[in-house]
RNA sequence: CGCGGGGUGGAGCAGCCUGGUAGCUCGUCGGGCUCAUAACCCGAAGGUCAGAGGUUCAAAUCCUCUCCCCGCAACCA
């Protein structure tokens, strides 16, 4: 079986997770659904960033120990993405042992492969900012954002050859044009390297939380070199077999626009120095907006997705941003935009057509489903729907694959109109017609919800419960080019009518 | 010259790479239906595709310039 393995960024513990953070998390969930329903054997990673001074900091104001901290933390997190239903297969903390080795044998590799090497790190130093400033971003000599005179500090560090790889990089991305998309995410790295790479510091004396270099204990790695390789450790590197030799080179990172250079310059360097396979593709998705403003502390406006969830359900805020925000362009969240979405799409559209449907085989057929094959051309309309959502969904175009499911929804709804089932129920001799109609609504719903269930996968569910279809949805794989799923003929009655998605009243 | 994204009927977007009747969803207006969550279905109105110049038989689509908006560069996916 192919197998499919995909990762988010991992958390920096000292932010609480918010609608950002959760976009990722839910388009990632939704791929991940949607390659194990089309067969794939698929492995969805996530997890925390434990390390840095400023963690080690967070803990201290708060009266905890660092781990301590990480360890509330990890729930916290945890909590969240399985209110989402965020379907991870694992999920790793930088802390762990697992990690700590892995991160310590790539070290290793690297320094054995000649690319570490002693150095100076020196410059201006923030003591507010806990950073270094390059001389041109300081305003009259002075740190931006804490108005005070920077330190000149220099310290001993371990660099990372870096500039030797820019070559190999270039070479990858242009004979990779799937290494990073969108194209344009893909266009600003080749700029980059294009312009030359410098060396990076990849070790701190002064950082005691974090984890020891091995080739000397005195400095601890850097928290970004030591977060990317997340990645590998999460399948067990340096273990060369089980889930790494089945896992490793990752299919997809999923990340945030702002990070691609770490993924898409740093991380495959380590990758190529270390002489270990690189990621297939790096997806650097875009922003969400609340109400037409970027999520941010100093604005106050970060958005817990849980108060969203919590009014409306998870599955209408994973609709919501996979609709309304494709992953190659940064999107907004309005509630206003939400509401409409929500009773024009979900309520209207989908849902009143399972209530009508459900309810029209209760009334006319005593809630008995007639095995018939779908009529006039429906099948036809659900064969090209789940070749496009296919496409779709291969290129990562989610909101794409929604619209898909769409058409068929639609077309159900006008197929009522045309066929008027009421009038063929006040005429026995059409009897015949009327189940063939009722069988191809349920074939329609049923193929809906499947090609739903990767963005909302209770409701999805509550649709394949209420129609006692069988095996649960869970185990259902995408039917073959050209075909539909087996009709479930009914050997009971199926569930009761009731609103998949209640309006929301203004 | 810091980097990037975008400007298409009232709103949000697609189309632009691979030039050739301007499409979708929502909203508005009119009609139909009654199974359904006053939901559904049909029809209509509404756009000189930011502006200027150029290439071309033909440009929203290619080239040049200009204007405007928004991100990043500073916590933050």
């Amino acid at each position: 079986m192919a197998k499919f393995y995909l990762t988010t960024a991992i958390d920096y513990v000292n932010n609480l997770p918010h609608l950002g953070t959760a976009y990722e998390k839910i388009a990632a969930d939704t791929i991940a659904r949607y390659k194990r329903m089309a067969g794939f054997d698929t492995h969805f990673l996530m997890g925390n960033d434990e390390h840095s001074i400023n963690v080690e900091k967070a803990a201290r104001e708060k009266g905890m120990e660092p781990k301590e901290y990480c360890d509330v933390m990890a729930e916290v997190f945890q909590a969240v993405w399985k209110r989402l239903d965020i379907s991870y297969d694992d999920f790793i903390r930088t802390t762990e042992p697992r990690h700590v080795r892995g991160v310590q044998a790539l070290f290793r590799a690297i320094v054995d492969a000649g690319d570490v090497y002693k150095g100076k790190y020196e410059g201006y130093y923030c003591v507010g900012c806990e950073r270094f400033y390059p001389e041109k971003d300081l305003v009259d000599g002075k740190c931006p954002i804490h108005k005070t005179v920077p330190q000149w500090v220099s310290e001993e560090n371990y660099f990372f050859r870096l500039s030797a790889y820019a070559p190999r990089l270039l070479a990858h991305i242009r004979s990779n044009p799937e290494f990073i998309i969108p194209e344009s995410r893909r266009n600003e790295i080749v700029n980059v390297v294009e312009s030359g790479l410098e060396d990076i510091s990849v070790s701190r004396a002064s950082v005691s939380w974090g984890i020891p270099l091995p080739n000397d204990p005195a400095h601890t790695v850097y928290v970004w070199f030591d977060a990317l390789i997340n990645y590998i450790t999460g399948v067990g590197y340096p273990d060369p077999n089980g889930d790494y030799s089945r896992y490793w080179p990752a299919d997809l990172h999923v990340i945030g626009k702002d990070i691609t250079r770490f993924h898409c310059v740093i991380w495959p360097a380590m990758l190529l120095s270390a002489k270990l396979p690189l990621p297939k593709t790096v997806l650097g998705h875009g922003w969400v907006q609340f109400q037409g403003e970027k999520l941010s502390k100093s604005l106050g406006n970060i958005v817990d997705p849980l108060e969203i969830a919590d009014r409306y359900g998870a599955d209408a805020l994973r609709y919501y941003l996979l609709r309304e925000v494709p992953l190659s362009r940064d999107g907004d969240f309005t509630w206003e935009l939400f509401i409409d979405r929500y009773n024009a799409d979900l309520a209207n559209d989908w849902g009143n057509l399972f209530t009508r449907t459900v309810s029209m085989v209760h009334r006319y057929r005593e809630g008995r489903v007639a095995a018939a094959p779908p009529i006039e051309g429906l099948g036809d309309v659900i064969v090209s729907a789940i070749r496009d959502y296919t496409g779709a969904m291969e290129r990562y175009e989610i909101e794409k694959g929604i619209e898909a499911a769409w058409s068929v929804i639609r077309r159900a709804n006008r197929l009522v109109e045309e066929k008027a089932p009421w009038n063929l129920a006040k005429d026995p001799a059409r009897s015949a017609e009327l189940d063939a109609l009722l069988s191809t609504l349920v074939a329609a719903l049923q193929h809906a919800a499947l090609l739903l269930y990767p963005v909302m996968p209770a409701k999805a569910r509550e649709v394949w419960e209420t129609l006692r279809l069988k095996p649960a949805i869970p185990d259902v794989r995408l039917p073959a080019p050209g075909a539909l799923l087996p009709f479930a003929a009914a050997s009971e009655a199926i569930g009761a009518s009731k609103p998949l998605f209640p309006r929301i009243e203004r």
